[in-house]
DNA sequence: GGGTACCTGAAA
DNA sequence: TTTCAGGTACCC
């Protein structure tokens, strides 16, 4: 599941545990995690662990032996999960597990999308997209992004090549906040609404974030723990639910054969929204 | 752009 | 038994 809330819950949590510490060993349990070749870890120790759209970022030091430091970005996917754990657990599904000199640190993956990517500078794991909690998401910046663009919203939201970060749960809940169709084309957006949606973005990420993300079977924190927003939800798997807001019944649909959810009372309807809106300019 | 594939397990 | 799932890479 994890999507951007989720995923920087897990960064903050394992910082705390991991920096400073020292790789023991890492154990490859899963040949999919070894694309291309691994690095040697062994002596290298902790330095940071941030997030970078949907992946989480851990800093290896130089060691005696080798040169350079080292980025390993974690790519949750669907079901992965890093655990930090201190005492030998036997755990299902477990992919890899790192050693530290207190402590290990665990990458369990049912459905086995979870990726390992490895890299020799910052610059080179960065991401793609724009942050959208960064500063640097401004609302001209958003109407420049979503300039000429014919795709839904929903889908452009989902896009990584844009925005990072936002995925199938909270892209939804993000144009319901912000009263705007899912169907609608990004070229279509007034400067208001533009300005709505940007607000949305960042109110709906940093509550989620606040909530430690959302957990419907699968996301665990650092802890092993569940996320709250699931409470939260405004309209992801609500479909039937009244709208919070104007107890019309919200509607599931697919989109790019995924589930999209919103109110057809207060987001517009469906796919003639888009039509209204050019019409009323 | 949209369809399909990757993988596993839960729920319908 | 079939369908569905929080993600993205790769095909036309």
């Amino acid at each position: 599941m994890p999507e951007l809330p989720e995923v920087e819950t897990v960064a903050r949590q394992l910082r705390l545990r991991v920096v400073g510490r020292t790789v023991r060993r890492l154990q490859i349990f899963d040949p999919l995690l070894r694309n291309g070749r691994t690095p040697r870890v062994a002596g290298r120790s902790i330095r940071g662990v941030t997030r970078s759209g949907k992946r989480v970022l851990i800093e290896l030091s130089p060691a005696a032996g080798v040169k350079g430091a080292l980025w390993l970005a974690v790519h949750l996917r669907m079901t992965g999960r890093l655990l930090w754990m201190d005492e030998r657990g036997d755990l299902e599904h477990l992919r890899a597990r790192f050693q530290l000199d207190r402590g290990e640190l665990l990458f369990q993956d049912t459905r086995r999308f979870g990726t390992f990517d490895w890299y020799r500078s910052s610059a080179a794991a960065a991401s793609q997209g724009l942050e959208p909690l960064s500063p640097e998401l401004t609302p001209p910046r958003l109407a420049a992004l979503l300039r000429g663009s014919t795709q839904a919203l929903k889908a452009w939201l989902l896009r990584q090549d844009r925005l990072v970060g936002l995925g199938n749960i909270y892209a939804s809940e993000i144009l319901h906040a912000a009263w705007l169709s899912p169907f609608r084309e990004g070229r279509t957006l007034t400067k208001a609404e533009v300005e709505r949606l940007h607000r949305c973005i960042r109110r709906i990420l940093e509550r989620a974030i606040r909530n430690c993300g959302t957990t419907f079977s699968d996301f665990q924190d650092a802890r092993g723990l569940s996320g709250s927003y699931q409470r939260l939800l405004a309209v992801y798997d609500r479909e039937g639910r009244p709208c919070r807001r104007c107890r019309a019944p919200i509607q599931r649909v697919v989109q790019q054969q995924r589930g999209t959810f919103f109110c057809p009372g207060c987001q517009g309807r469906g796919r003639t929204s888009a039509r209204r809106a050019r019409g009323t300019g």
